[in-house]
DNA sequence: CGCGTATTTGAGCATCATCAAGCGCCGTGG
DNA sequence: CCACGGCGCTTGATGATGCTCAAATACGCG
């Protein structure tokens, strides 16, 4: 009983959907949570039910991705921490999920999280709320991937790793100046979230380092004009 | 008072966000709740913050669009009869809504349908559900936007089409044999939501056509092997 | 240092986009 | 009833973007 509860110095307090519950909230979701660490590229969740995990992430990127049969995948959709993982009041097979980095995750039982969502009205609200952005986000990602030229998704992708990795949330990932990033994400796997190819991507990312916007060397991009790439990324909110 | 309640005999009573409601909530709601029709190819929601409007589709077709400054287009969703257009919680400035077809809308306040939403149990579950649904539907067309090819885009569109049809909510679209169906949608309708050009659509409704797959007149599309042109969609669910 | 993997680079190609007619459907008006 | 015109759709020819296949290079790691 003396233990204090773990989420007073988790990275994520202030922004994952839990920072709406009480302290005694808090160390009820506790009992029965479990603070869990992945390498990278190691599917967490999937076809399995018995897989069929609840989780906070608390560090590290998490691709969510499908496929097709003959071995076509698209990555529909990039957690960072503070984010959730798993549906609650559905198994969520449709999806496979995989860490790009090595991840840290806070994973609870499903019965505990869905009561929670029941009695608490600020996280179920705020739930809601995520919930509609990720439609938000998605159906900006279904432009992207219908209209916009590769070097339009490139460029995009850029902004979007170089907003969400100096998000304070991420404050774990000791990002560098804050135009530079680590990439959380291999050629391949950024291909699969643009719908392009390796190759493609490759050129692109020469393309913009050859016109002085960025720097690249391995997975260490430094962002030489921000306003360039975004006028290589087009205006997003048409 | 002797007015019975215009709920009664709506199209999409059992369908709609709304059949979870008690005839008292109904009665309520119905307070400042207006029908109203709009023709094919009307804007009806958009940047105008005065327009913001919450409405059940009870008959016809919405699109919701994402523009480019450029004047690229992508449709990012269709609204059928019993969906709900508008976003509660914030304003929608997001997407613009127009109709497809002739539409017949149930237009409520914000703030009457925010209260029902807060104060009615199981409203809001099926709210979320169907929000969560259309987080998947958003990432099932991301696949199909970065990953397939122009024939299998056709294909499963024709088969969404079929599908989405045939409902039962969607009784008074009058659908002739069950696989019958008159596009609710232009060829550059098709081609914004399949992230095509107009004449590749063309094209492929061709190429189905020439293998006895479906027989088109106009926008009357009869499919002749459900079959062949699922097999021609490729397994969705992978 | 050397191997395996990731990434880059190059050459040729396929799919889909673009540009440009042509056709059919329909409503209008003669 | 038929000519006309507009619009949406189809069809054709050409071309560009991004894909495929292949090889070289860079990089991480033992």
């Amino acid at each position: 009983m003396s233990r204090r509860s773990p989420c007073l110095d988790c990275a994520v307090r202030n922004s994952a959907l839990c920072h709406t519950l009480s302290p005694q909230r808090l160390v009820e979701l506790n009992r029965g949570a479990s603070r869990r660490r992945f390498p990278p590229g190691q599917m967490i969740a999937g076809r399995d039910p018995a897989e069929d995990r609840f989780a906070i992430v608390v560090s590290g990127v998490i691709k969510l991705i499908k496929s097709l049969p003959d071995g076509r995948h698209q990555i529909v959709a990039l957690l960072f921490p503070s984010d959730l993982l798993g549906r609650p009041f559905k198994s969520d097979g449709r999806y496979m999920a995989e860490t790009a980095t090595a991840v840290e995750l806070c994973c609870f039982g499903r019965p505990a999280f869905e009561r929670l969502m029941r009695e608490e009205e600020d996280l179920r609200q705020l739930f809601l709320e995520r919930t509609l952005d990720d439609v938000d986000a998605g159906r900006d990602w279904m432009l992207l991937l219908g209209r916009k030229s590769a070097q339009e998704r490139v460029a995009a992708l850029l902004l979007l790793l170089l907003r969400r990795l100096s998000a304070p949330e991420c404050a774990m990932c000791a990002q560098q100046p804050s135009h530079q990033i680590t990439l959380p994400l291999s050629r391949s796997e950024m291909a699969d979230y643009l719908g392009l190819r390796i190759e493609t991507v490759s050129r692109q990312l020469q393309r913009l380092r050859a016109a002085g916007v960025i720097e690249t060397r391995g997975r260490t991009i430094t962002v030489r004009n921000v306003a360039a790439l975004e006028r290589a990324a087009e205006s997003d909110r048409g």
